[in-house]
DNA sequence: AGACGTACCTGACCGC
DNA sequence: TGCGGTCAGGTACGTC
């Protein structure tokens, strides 16, 4: 699934559905992640005002107050086509009264998709626990370090922890360690206050980078357009277990930290 | 409160 | 060609 530079760039491709008013609507029977409230009715005629994204969940606010929120699981996808061919794993689809269709995909159903009021938005269940979002000013070494501070947990799954910070899923927790040569080993309140400092600003940069190159094609991940992002070939560790680290020749090393896949230089990564 | 395992799903891929 | 096992980018929840 996409993680924040995917959903950035989904998010910056909806702008063209902006003032658009939604004509059809559907929905699969499938159950998804959680039983959403969705009631199509409450899309009817409303026409799109503003797209936004908080953490990785996109945010589609319409005219009569209500907001569209669809979290992309791990292999949701969504995509604007000028026909609807209701293909697998279909499950959610909107068509404007210019004829064009959005659609949400998602094999696993990890994901969903839900319709709120505007101003019960912060509320949600999913948005209302979420910590500092990792571009903004709020994201800083004193922040990183005041959460971290009772955190035993290895650094590696403290920065993909939602509370800490949004956003950070297992590739960029990953790429950002090895840029600023922390091993992923060492216990969350164990970092010092120069190591925070590197951590944050290596966070920002490549999540930064790989908004630039349009997300990374993990598999098929394509934009809502259908356009490949290409960050993966940028990407310094992950899915490189063996391959020589580009920086000191020796081996990145492949372990598992909670169950996920973590991709480090032993040599460089202290 | 924090750590940790588990559950939710399908599909791709690998070895036999 | 087919089968079984393993793995995948996320997140919430239960239990200790």
């Amino acid at each position: 699934m996409p993680e924040l530079p995917e959903v950035e760039t989904i998010c910056n491709d909806l702008e063209k559905i902006k003032n658009k008013k939604i004509s059809k609507t559907f929905r699969s029977d499938k159950k998804m992640r959680f039983e959403s409230s969705l009631d199509l009715q409450g899309l009817k005629n409303a026409e799109v005002t503003k797209i936004s994204r908080r953490a990785r969940y996109i945010l589609i606010n319409f005219d009569n107050d209500k907001t569209l929120i669809i979290h992309l699981g791990m292999s949701g996808r969504i995509s604007l086509k000028n026909s609807f061919d209701k293909l697998k794993h279909d499950h959610f689809a909107c068509q404007f009264s210019d004829g064009s269709w959005l659609i949400f995909n998602d094999p696993r159903r990890f994901g969903f998709v839900d319709l709120i009021k505007t101003k019960d938005e912060n509320e949600h269940k999913m948005l209302k626990k979420l910590g500092v979002e990792p571009l903004s000013k709020d994201f800083d070494a004193s922040h990183l370090l005041k959460k971290f501070e009772k955190k035993s947990m290895n650094i590696k799954t403290s920065l993909m922890d939602n509370e800490v910070v949004v956003g950070v899923g297992n590739i960029y927790a990953n790429e950002s360690l090895f840029d600023s040569k922390i091993s992923p080993l060492r216990p969350a309140n164990k970092i010092s206050k120069k190591e925070a400092e590197l951590i944050v600003s290596s966070i920002k940069k490549t999540l930064e980078k790989a908004i630039e190159s349009k997300g990374s094609s993990i598999n098929d991940y394509v934009d809502a357009s259908g356009n490949l992002g290409n960050f993966q070939n940028n990407f310094k560790v992950y899915g490189r277990d063996k391959e020589k680290c580009l920086i000191c020749k020796d081996a990145v090393r492949k372990i598992t930290q909670n169950g996920r896949s973590t991709f480090y230089c032993p040599s460089c990564q202290k």
